[in-house]
DNA sequence: GTCTATAGTGGGATAGAC
DNA sequence: GTCTATCCCACTATAGAC
């Protein structure tokens, strides 16, 4: 009963992950995931306590991705501020429902790994050298991907311009050249 | 049947928008709405076609407060940016529900009175004097909201200083003196 | 590990009487 | 303008047999 760390618990996370990104999350239910694996919704109950338990665990495989791509992309990037961007904008359009499950709501802290939340956000940290230009810097690029993800902009070219001069804003003052 | 001008129809939108207010979208249903006005969920429907109107309407409304308390704050002021900033911040906390419901999802445009949405962001667009900056600073003030009502930044007073740069960061560049 | 059966709750919406 | 009755849908979760 609930065995969360066995391959079919695993298993489970991977199809329910599936099912979000592919259908939403209107369409995330026991039921569906059931069906997905060719089983009866209450055999799920043998694998995942809950379904706020399943939800969480679908939230640290998308973190644990995301802290992975982030790592890679910025990581002796000549201009990491700019890779890290593409980074992060990139996995939101990549998996829009799984970004929004990421960031709806709050976080279900107990339920992470210790950690990955400070991991994932490391490399923006590095990148804009200051804690709170990098909340500040975090919060333009997620209000951009969310506005662009909920069609609040007219689709003209000045969104790619904003992208840019927003980047450039957030960028850390130059070190004094000697 | 669904008079949605009549007197009764604008009391079922204020008294829909004070559930969502108060109790969140999960407590925002036909029957919670009928219970407030002391009738059964049927009778709703001779004043508002379906659900998804009348949450249109609540947008509507919403969209209108913001328009008007936006306008008011930065017409004639000193710093028109901080300003704005303020007002925006101050709408989204004092109607964190609300606000979701207006910016989660696309917006149901043809639901919409024409010109509402312009008129909310013109005073922005006033303010940073760019159609391209203002975008970003739309997605800046957006994206610090909505990561301070789910909790994600540290409870330090860092938040103030991301505020601060990032409004700073946002402002158009002075015009030369001659 | 899966099944059936079921409890319990909630939702949006319609028909037709008054 | 409100009511009752009702439909049909969906969901999470548990118990107990196999």
């Amino acid at each position: 009963m609930a065995d969360q760390g066995s391959v079919r618990a695993r298993q489970v996370v991977e199809v329910a992950r599936g099912v979000l990104e592919r259908e939403g999350a209107g369409a995330l239910t026991m039921r569906r995931i059931a069906e997905e694996l060719g089983i009866q919704a209450p055999s799920l109950y043998k694998h995942v306590p809950s379904k706020s338990a399943l939800e969480s665990a679908i939230i640290t495989s998308g973190f644990e991705e995301a802290a992975a791509s982030f790592a890679a992309a910025t990581e002796g990037a000549a201009d990491p501020l700019a890779a890290f961007v593409t980074a992060y904008r990139a996995f939101a359009h990549a998996h829009p429902h799984l970004y929004r499950l990421m960031t709806d709501r709050p976080l279900p802290r107990p339920d992470l790994p210790p950690g990955l939340e400070g991991r994932t956000a490391a490399p923006l940290q590095r990148a804009t050298g200051d804690p709170s230009r990098a909340r500040a810097a975090w919060a333009f690029i997620h209000g951009m991907v969310l506005l662009e993800l909920t069609g609040r902009f007219p689709d003209d070219g000045l969104t790619e311009q904003a992208w840019s001069s927003g980047i450039e804003a957030m960028r850390p003052p130059a070190p004094p050249v000697p």
